[in-house]
DNA sequence: TAACTAAGTTATAGTCGATAACATTGGTTT
DNA sequence: AAACCAATGTTATCGACTATAACTTAGTTA
């Protein structure tokens, strides 16, 4: 009686569970697909009937990752374009800082490189069109430099995203001050980013 | 006659040259001892005499990169602060952009966690304080925002960081045309940091 | 009910990291 | 010069992993 049934069910899942959970814990190289089997009591080569290999879980996992990212940037309640810009910012930097593993392997260009998973390639494009859409309203309302979108995109996303690695991988001094930082950094965007007609004034 | 002699005399230096050109190639997935040794001509073991394990021979190539990064960001041949930054951040990216696997080992987080590499550590750090003393110098001399030097120096980092992996991770479009891509972040981020008092003026 | 298919199984090949125990060599010491 | 010894190799071996092949089970459908 309560014998385990042959077919688990919920076996991919169950998984991506567990895969996440490793890696919150221990990093990307620390997932295994036997490893992972063994724990949810199922044999090594029934993984393969629902992950092709290895990467393409790392995979299903970073589109994960990008879906919340994106999720979490989707905060912009605020009309003006600048208040909302520091909101996404601050927002992306508290994902990074709060699943940094998960992360690094989203970015990872050498786990998963790029063009290698459509999904994933598409999940990411997501997530940078929230930044890229807010950027483009604010130049319509004339509260951004006119430079070309996608030079203005690329020095947010940038900035934002070269803090959130130096942030998690410990290479910045004084990791508890990381909010103060992160404001700071997103001041001197502004200042650089800001058209010079708008009404916005440097607070000095 | 000519038969191999039972010690090799170089296998540490041979080793990292082979291992620098595979992770050029192949990234530091495909670095393994074993193939190494085989290459070489030698036995697999006689690895460890030379490297603690797999990790610390990657440390060392990281540490050859940091050193190489450190050499190009010595090119501040301007005496203003602004054109050296600028010189700076161009060479940053070229390197980047010219050793992208490399560059990737150096800050991947996650294959070589900061604080169990103290050599990786400290040649980190000495490339780092070449941006932090010019962006130093460039407050003394009035053409930078009086922000605490770390608030500065780190959006720097991020700013060129961020934008070095992006770019070779192939996250942004138009690969062709990274250097005035480059250009473009360099002169949000001079604006942003540029002292109100600066004789430096925005072109337009 | 027979056939098909999805989702498991065991068996196996090949690679790798790492350690233990042993062998060779060249320089150093007496 | 002989003995020694530290550095640098060697073979043997363990355990873990990715991945494929061939087979089995069970649920669904004609």
């Amino acid at each position: 009686m309560t014998t385990p049934p042959y077919h688990h069910g919920n076996l991919a899942n169950h998984a991506l569970e567990l895969a996440l959970q490793t890696l919150r814990e221990q990093g990307d190289g620390a997932i295994s697909l036997r490893a992972l089997a063994r724990q949810i009591g199922v044999s090594g080569p029934a993984m393969y009937r629902h992950f092709r290999d290895r990467d393409s879980l790392l995979a299903e996992l970073a589109v994960i990752g990008f879906n919340q990212l994106r999720d979490r940037m989707l905060v912009d309640d605020r009309p003006e374009t600048l208040p909302a810009l520091q909101r996404i910012g601050q927002a992306y930097i508290e994902f990074a800082r709060a699943e940094p593993n998960l992360y690094r392997l989203m970015f990872g260009g050498s786990v998963l490189p790029k063009g290698e998973h459509p999904a994933l390639d598409q999940a990411g494009r997501e997530a940078f069109q929230v930044l890229e859409q807010t950027l483009a309203r604010g130049q319509q309302a004339g509260e951004l430099i006119d430079a070309p979108l996608p030079q203005l995109t690329a020095s947010a996303w940038s900035l934002v995203h070269g803090f959130a690695l130096l942030s998690i991988d410990g290479h910045l001094p004084g990791p508890e001050q990381a909010p103060r930082l992160t404001d700071a950094i997103l001041e001197i965007f502004q200042k650089g980013a800001r058209a010079p007609s708008s009404t916005q004034q440097q607070e000095s």
